[in-house]
DNA sequence: CCCCCCATTGAACCAAAGTCCAATGGCAGC
DNA sequence: GCTGCCATTGGACTTTGGTTCAATGGGGGG
């Protein structure tokens, strides 16, 4: 399970000098390496390719759309490729927007090579994490979508600590009939414990009844 | 259960003259406000109260202890209080450690008012959230110190879904004597389902046998 | 030494959960 | 109309969980 390739770092500015800078930096410290010359280049070049880039280096200002707007769209992403901003004209303001965007740093022009060398692993890091995560999430919620309405209710009162005989009053129906969609539920949901049922509810934000 | 007192801001800034005026805004906002003219004095100040402040208004550079190395100190703190900085001599590199150690924002003097409003509102609110976590943290970690050390493992064993015959064979007892002490577990954590026991040991942190 | 807490076990019993098997009715799509 | 999925229920049975009462033994503190 382990990525033959290496970690993909996109570097998206206008300046082209800044672009072969940081290139050539960051593929001698063993990563793969894609430039774009705008915000515009890199999201038209994205929807068609597959690969994950593990990070981004971004600047901050450049014609059309600014570095922040781009990282605020990458953030409706389930798992946000984490960003790095460099910027020669950068201002606080800005550098405070970009990290409450969650970015992973923001330097200035001309940076450290080291002090972005060092940014780019923890961004690895944390986008390894990250989907790492995602992914565990996305599992628990196709299996929740597998579930049928009533099978999703029954569950609902489940991982709320409710008993068989409480379910089917609340639902208005029998405990056998509770218990059969609890089966189904424990099945579809590929657990064989309430205590790993309430853990991946939880992970995937599924509600409690109560 | 309401706060009656009004939430307290605290303003440590070496210059008397900011104090005043960040006092005078934020009291007229409605808070209780109280300057301190160094970090250590804040902080000696706050061995004795047992008022909990709602916000700290934090300026970067003072005599003696640094506004971020205060912010690092409090960090330490379970429910740390939230740090806006202000500073007339910021630069990026402050601004990005800053919000990294967790600050609601940071603001060049001369700040705008309403900025530091809406700021100190935002981290009311953050404070009032992590007072809340906080709180229910130690309270259930408080019920978690009341278990003997069997009770402990057999805890672990429950909230990681293994049935009472199990947990007899590995912990080497009888499935009777695992009865009374889960009993016993789910008394002292005032639960009464499993599902309500996976959710508090998740919440503090008490780790699974599997 | 006595008392209390802890850990342990036994017996008996009841409640709850899980698992079969079988059956009915609604409803959407072919 | 047939088929498949869903929801429903009944009965019978086993396993598991929870409760109660009773008892034993170790160990620490007054």
């Amino acid at each position: 399970m382990e990525t033959p390739s290496p970690p993909a770092v996109f570097i998206v500015d206008d300046d082209s000098s800044v672009r072969r800078s940081v290139t050539r930096i960051v593929r001698q410290a063993g990563f793969e390496v894609r430039g774009f010359a705008s915000a515009e280049e890199f999201l038209a070049a994205r929807l068609e390719s597959a690969e994950p880039p593990a990070c981004l280096v971004l600047d901050l200002r450049m014609p059309g759309i600014g570095g922040l707007e781009l990282q605020r769209e990458l953030a409706a992403d389930p798992a946000p490729c984490p960003v790095i901003f460099i910027s020669g004209n950068g201002d606080i303001p800005a550098t405070v927007q970009a990290m409450k965007q969650g970015a992973v740093t923001f330097l200035s022009k001309p940076f450290d090579h080291d002090e972005l060398l060092q940014a780019i692993h923890e961004a690895v890091t944390r986008q390894r994490d990250l989907l790492a995560t995602s992914s565990r999430v996305s599992e628990v919620r196709r299996r929740i979508g597998l579930l049928s309405g009533r099978e999703s209710e029954v569950m609902a009162w489940v991982i709320s600590g409710a008993l068989n005989k409480q379910i089917a009053g609340e639902l208005g129906i029998v405990e056998q009939t509770v218990k059969v969609h609890r089966a189904r539920v424990m099945e579809k949901m590929q657990v064989v414990s309430v205590a790993e049922l309430v853990r991946l509810c939880d992970l995937a934000g599924f509600q409690p009844a109560r």
